[in-house]
DNA sequence: AGGCGTCGTAAATCATAGCT
DNA sequence: AAGCTATGATTTACGACGCC
């Protein structure tokens, strides 16, 4: 299983390790407020229906995709 | 109900720093598969077991490694020469 | 095709254990 | 004892792949 890019260079042992593109958007801590509202919403129902997720990406200030990545990392969190 | 999981949550983050020889094998694991320092699921099995750690734990371990190796491969460089005359020794029979 | 699902991970950040 | 660093855990953001 392989993910994201590998660098192409002998001889440099973390050459063909997993690295992330450089256009990955840098980790933003998200606020307190943030983070507690997300909770409460995923308390509500743990799937987002489209309609929800815009209301909450609009109310929070994140975008659609950072709810529906955030969903999907706190339902990983549950297991 | 969330303040006392989180609260539950963030005791997870009182540790203890993994015994000795858990490191011990750890590192051996990881400067002998340098070039591809992702061991299986199984793999990590077996290293959970012989270090008596969990398997996310392990995870965790490998993660953290491999990010902070990469960071600063000059900082671990006697660590790297160590385990690799460790395992050249055992190779040796 | 296209979108959302899980799984495993990168990289940054957090919290604090344990040295100096 | 206080400060600093090392270390284990948690948090964002994706890539790979799966299933409808």
């Amino acid at each position: 299983h392989k993910e994201e890019k590998h660098e192409l260079d002998p001889n440099n042992p973390v050459a063909n390790w997993i690295h992330a593109r450089s256009t990955r958007k840098k980790r933003c801590p998200y606020t307190k407020y943030q983070t507690l509202e997300l909770e409460k919403e995923f308390l509500f129902n743990m799937y987002l229906t489209r309609d929800r997720r815009y209301e909450v990406a609009r109310v929070l200030n994140l975008t659609e995709r950072q709810v529906k990545i955030w969903f999907q990392n706190r339902r990983m969190k549950m297991k | 109900v969330m303040i006392l999981r989180s609260r539950f949550l963030d005791a997870r983050r009182k540790r203890r720093n993994f015994s000795k020889q858990a490191t011990e094998i750890l590192n051996e694991y990881f400067y002998s598969h340098l070039s591809n320092p992702y061991p299986s699921e199984e793999a990590k099995e077996e290293l959970a077991k012989k270090c008596s750690i969990t398997v996310s734990q392990v995870s965790n371990w490998f993660g953290n490694k491999r990010i902070r190796y990469k960071k600063n491969i000059g900082k671990f460089q006697e660590e790297a020469n160590l385990y690799a005359a460790k395992t050249a020794v055992t190779a040796a029979h």
